[in-house]
DNA sequence: TATTTATATCGTAATATTGCAATATAAATA
DNA sequence: TATTTATATTGCAATATTACGATATAAATA
């Protein structure tokens, strides 16, 4: 059927699978990481750096922003794209649950 | 098209995308959060946790499994999963990373 | 060995995602 | 105000994902 079933799961997991989701595509990873290294920087500078159309790169930035991973700022004409800490913040809590999950336990499986 | 160009990217990115997608599906999640809760069970306990059939629990696994994010070892006619650091550690730095920079730089955008 | 139990695979329908050309929008500038 | 510049939206084709019934496989047990 192609659709997934949210309302069989709790608020937290259907909202850790969106931000995990959005980050799942090389091209959203790719961004990500250039905003880390230029801090901040308006869309055109991510064109120049994906091998992607601007129609593209825009629908993949309006995902990130969806998913509150991203903020666009107006700046002139342009719009100005950062990294959102909010929406990381929320799956950081996962990835440190199974962190200290696996240091503590013994390294064996069943 | 449909088709993701992981070509155009690192290997890194494409990694980094793979077990992000992974994880972003609530029934993985579900499927994570009860591998932490019990440490290891069967597949049929993972079945009887979650609102979904049977062959559609098991084509999650094999998509966790694929990615490394679980492992699956025989134990009588069942088989017994948990979770597999070595995926988890992969992606771990990543979040590392981002939480670092996040913490380091200015909250403001642009 | 026939049956039961546990899991995987196949086939298929419904839906979602990816990518881009064409076009729209909106601010800046000539 | 007409043009340029920057970004978003629309529409569409190709592909991927999700879900499950039916069925296959493989180990355990009667």
């Amino acid at each position: 059927m192609g659709i997934t079933k949210s309302e069989h799961f709790t608020d937290e997991q259907n909202e850790l699978a969106v931000l995990a989701k959005a980050i799942g595509h090389p091209a959203r990873i790719a961004i990500i990481q250039h905003l880390i290294k230029v801090n901040s920087c308006v869309c055109g500078d991510i064109v120049n750096e994906l091998p992607l159309a601007q129609p593209t790169v825009s629908q993949h930035l309006k995902e990130l922003k969806n998913a509150g991973l991203i903020r666009g700022n107006f700046e002139g004409n342009a719009i100005c794209y950062c990294l959102n800490e909010e929406g990381f913040n929320k799956i950081k809590g996962f990835f440190q649950h199974i962190t200290s999950y696996l240091e503590n336990k013994k390294n064996q499986c069943c």
